[in-house]
DNA sequence: ATGTCTTTGTGAACGCGTGCACAAAGATGA
DNA sequence: TCATCTTTGTGCACGCGTTCACAAAGACAT
């Protein structure tokens, strides 16, 4: 089961937090702004500020990395990006495998962002034979068959799942096998791997969904009994969506005993 | 995954915790499934591991929402699904607008699962005088200048930016001032907004980039001081990357005093 | 009714992440 | 050399999220 988290063995001391490690490319994007503008140094404040967070959470995570900084002079903006580089193991050449080339895998096959960080596409994979040899972003498409060999002969130790959710799975378990280590998941679906696997998804009706549940607050609590937060003009529309739905106040009371379940949620 | 919030200052003493909300969603699909399947209920146990949570964790979140279970029984799938959907807002219809319909606007406006859980496309908007008109997943596409009217007329809320980087935080800043309150973004940007708004990135150059940092971990924490986690077949092939920078093991020492920075990061 | 068995709902403990606030470090200028 | 000013690095407290463990609730059988 993909659930199993064993217990950090004892003292971790040489582990970076993992929101540090979640922050850390963030910090570098900005960076590499400043190193093009040529901007030499930079302070916790500024550099926070471009990134969005605060600027104690930057000198603590930077902390984890070390002591980098010159105090009442701020950062070097060149040393600090390769040392964040080197953190993130992006002073490597990371080759990952895309499976799934269809409406999202060839927007992400040509997305640039890949290309930029030492990261680069060894091979586009898919089920469909009339699309193989097929050149998406300059890279011609290869058949789900050869997977195992690829992966082989690339060394490629990072897969990226861009196929309906049904073949996820399978997918998934043939990259595991072949050594894949590190899965990127587009596909709706929960994948179980084994221990020493890392999966990180992606999911955008998730996305919306918590969205449209803060939305749904923004709207509805104009009368709630805690401290009303909130003004600004959107509130305003928020509250006026297209179709409210016209559920009686009272269902909060108690569970109806039979099928009383209004059919909603078509897929 | 993908985060990034903006505002909550104030105490918030009627809310559903933020990582509980993140996983409403994840819990839903999976009651959908069964709900498919015509299962009529579900124990926590069976639904976290179909959810790939904790049990305990996915009852806790089940009771800020209210007592919905039945002891000794589980869950009625029908029910929860209907009270999770309440509780998000997707018995309502959200109607969203799209900015930027390059390779990845198309692909995401190409995908069903916006329509499946009450989101609606209201329209697609591009800046591309050459692309006005052309319909992508038969929406046709409207220009940029239209953006405010588009708006007001569907009563939007929910905007997703999917246009160059450059672009996405003046885009952000219309739609804001047109009355958007709730923002999906995909360009590699941190965008700034007003108190009130509510702003979440996905960004696949990040993802890839944790994923990095713990490949490399998995690589070379082998004669580590600490405990030795990790085992597994996955860690021997990690260990043999395309090419390994061959960095000096005393570079974790200090910090050199000049411009001794290799040339890294092209872009 | 009563007992047994299953599963929920939650109290409590713990660990992680965040942000404040400040001492220490070092630059800069007189 | 000394004083001042800026900014880092971090000790500390606090709140959130996770997990354990178990009493209570209810189904079900007898
Ligand atoms: N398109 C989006 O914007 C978007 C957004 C979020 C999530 N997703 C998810 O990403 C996935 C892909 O979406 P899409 O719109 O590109 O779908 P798509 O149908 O356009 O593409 C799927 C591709 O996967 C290939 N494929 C199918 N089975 C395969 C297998 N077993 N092995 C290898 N390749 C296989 C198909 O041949 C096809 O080319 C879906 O799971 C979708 O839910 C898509
Ligand atoms: N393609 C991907 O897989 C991918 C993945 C992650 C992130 N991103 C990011 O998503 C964004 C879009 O990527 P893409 O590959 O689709 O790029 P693209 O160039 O194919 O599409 C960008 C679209 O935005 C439109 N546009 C430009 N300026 C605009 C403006 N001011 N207002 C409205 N529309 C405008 C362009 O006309 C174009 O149609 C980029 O920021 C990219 O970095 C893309």
């Amino acid at each position: 089961m993909a659930t199993g988290r064993t217990h950090r063995p004892a003292t971790r001391s040489r582990g970076i937090p993992e929101a540090t490690v979640a922050r850390l490319p963030l910090y570098l994007r900005a960076l590499t702004a400043l190193s093009e503008r040529s901007v030499p140094t930079v302070s916790s404040e500024e550099l926070a500020a471009a990134a969005g967070v605060n600027s104690a959470k930057l000198r603590k995570d930077f902390s984890y990395l070390g002591s980098y900084g010159t105090r009442g002079v701020g950062y070097d903006v060149e040393y600090l990006v390769y040392q964040i580089s080197r953190e993130l193991g992006l002073t490597q050449d990371w080759p990952i495998v895309m499976v799934g080339i269809g409406n999202l895998g060839a927007a992400l096959a040509n997305y640039g962002g890949f290309a930029s960080r030492g990261f680069r596409v060894a091979a586009l994979i898919d089920a469909d034979p009339s699309m193989v040899g097929k050149p998406v972003a300059g890279i011609p498409v290869q058949y789900i068959d050869d997977l195992e060999k690829i992966i082989e002969e690339n060394g490629v130790s990072i897969g990226v799942i861009a196929t309906p959710a049904g073949a996820a799975q399978q997918v998934c378990d043939r990259l595991v096998a072949a050594g894949v280590s590190s899965i990127l998941n587009f596909a709706p679906t929960v994948l179980s791997v084994p221990d020493g696997v890392d999966v990180r998804k992606v999911d955008l009706s998730i996305e919306l969904q918590i969205l449209a549940f803060h939305e749904q607050r923004k709207a509805g609590e104009d009368g709630g009994v805690g401290g009303a937060d909130l003004p600004s003009a959107a509130a305003v529309r928020a509250a006026a969506p297209a179709a409210v739905a016209a559920s009686p106040a009272s269902t909060a009371g108690r569970k109806g005993p039979d099928g009383d379940v209004p059919a909603v949620m078509p897929a």
